[in-house]
DNA sequence: ACCACGGGTTAGTAAGCAATCACAAACGAG
DNA sequence: CTCGTTTGTGATTGCTTACTAACCCGTGGT
C-alpha cells in the first residue's frame, strides 16, 4: 500500500481532501449547529468554517453567500422533519397520528433541530425564506392528507399540537411544570 | 404668549427634550419597530436611536446594553398579547374563548408584533429571554384557567392554535391557499 | 449670580464581518 | 513527467458595530 507518501504533508497539516460535494455536507452539517445556536445574523461565516474544519473563503465558494447556505440549511431541516413523519407513518398499519406525534416530540429533545426551526420561522422577515417555508408546509399538508384515516380535525390537531410543542421546547417550559401540568396542557 | 424666548434654539435642532421616562417609551416604541424587522442580532441600536430620534450612546445611557434593550421589547411584545386577552375577555359574559381567538388574529395583523414574537421564541438560546418566556406563558395559563368555563380541552386548544397561527401568519401561508384550504386548515 | 442636575451630544475605539482574489497544492489522465 | 482540473488557503478590504469617555446646555433653587 501507500509509503512514504503518506509523509508528505510534511508541513502543517494532515489535511484530508474531500469531494467537494462531502465538503458541502460538512459544511452543512456545521451550518446548522452554528446557525442554531445563533440564527442568520448572529453567526459568522467564519465560525461555520472553523468547525466544518476549512477556511473561511471556502465557505463562499462552495455556497456564494451566507443567505444561500442558511436556505440550504433551512431546506435540510425541513426535510429531516417531513421524512421523520414518513418513516413513522410508514412504520405502522394503524392509526399513524400518534406514532408522528411522538416522533416529532423525540425530533424536538434535538435542541439544535429544534433552534434552527426557530430560527427559520424568525427569518421569514426574508422573502425567499418564507416561500420556501410556506412551500414546505405546502408538502407537509399533501403528505398528512394522504394518510390512512386522515380528517381535517386530526391533521389540524396535528399541526397546532406540534407548533405549540415548539415554543413549549425551546421556552423549556418544561421545567417550570409538574408532570400533570405538563400533560395537561401539551399533550392533551 | 412665550415671546422672543422661543427663538433662543436659533442653532441646529428644535430639540424637545423630554424627560427620561417619555424617552424610554420612545426609544422602546422604536426598538419593536427594528427588533421586529430583523431580531436581536439583525438590528443595530444605531437604527433603534434614527428611529427614536436620539443618538445612539443615548440608549446605552438609557438601557445599558442592548440585550437589555431587548429583554425589555420583548416583555412588552408579551405584555400587549396578554393585555389584548384580558380585555377580550372582560368583553363578554359567555364564552369568552372565541372573542380572545378573534382578538388575537388581530393582532397577528400588525406583522411588526408578529415578527417581534417569533424573533423572541427564536432568541430562547438566551437563557434570560427563555426563564422570561417561560415564566410569560406560566401567567398566561394561569390567566386562562381563571376564565369562565375554561376546561383543559378548551385551554389547550386555544394555545396550540395560537401557536400555529404564528407560524401561518409568518409564513404567509394564507397566499398559498384557497379560502376553503384556510379555514380547514387553521381555523377547524 | 451661581451652581447642581438631568437630558443629551460629539468623537472615538477596538473588534468583527461578508466577500474577493490571487495563488498553492493535490490528484488523474495520457 | 506533465498538464489540466479540482480542492483549498492567505491576505486583504472596506465596512459595520456595541460600547465608552468626555463634554454641552437649559432649568430651577437659593
Amino acid at each position: 500500500m501507500p509509503e512514504v507518501a503518506t509523509r508528505p504533508t510534511s508541513r502543517r497539516k494532515p489535511r484530508a481532501r474531500l469531494t467537494a460535494e462531502d465538503r458541502r455536507e460538512a459544511v452543512i452539517q456545521a451550518a446548522v449547529v452554528e446557525f442554531a445556536k445563533s440564527g442568520f445574523f448572529g453567526t459568522s461565516t467564519e465560525a461555520v468554517a472553523a468547525r466544518a474544519g476549512i477556511s473561511q473563503p471556502y465557505v463562499f465558494r462552495l455556497f456564494g453567500s451566507k443567505q444561500n447556505l442558511f436556505l440550504v440549511t433551512a431546506h435540510r431541516c425541513f426535510g429531516r422533519i417531513l421524512e421523520t413523519f414518513r418513516a413513522a407513518a410508514a412504520s405502522t398499519d394503524g392509526d399513524p397520528f400518534p406514532l408522528m406525534g411522538q416522533a416529532y416530540m423525540q425530533l424536538l429533545s434535538d435542541r439544535q433541530l429544534l433552534m434552527l426551526w426557530m430560527h427559520t420561522f424568525a427569518a421569514c422577515s426574508d422573502p425567499q425564506i418564507q416561500s420556501a417555508m410556506a412551500a414546505g408546509f405546502q408538502e407537509m399538508f399533501e403528505f398528512l392528507e394522504g394518510l390512512p384515516g386522515a380528517t381535517p380535525e386530526k391533521i389540524n390537531s396535528f399541526i397546532t399540537k406540534g407548533m405549540f410543542l415548539n415554543v413549549a421546547a425551546a421556552t423549556n417550559m418544561r421545567s417550570a411544570m409538574t408532570d400533570e401540568e405538563w400533560a395537561r396542557r401539551c399533550l392533551l
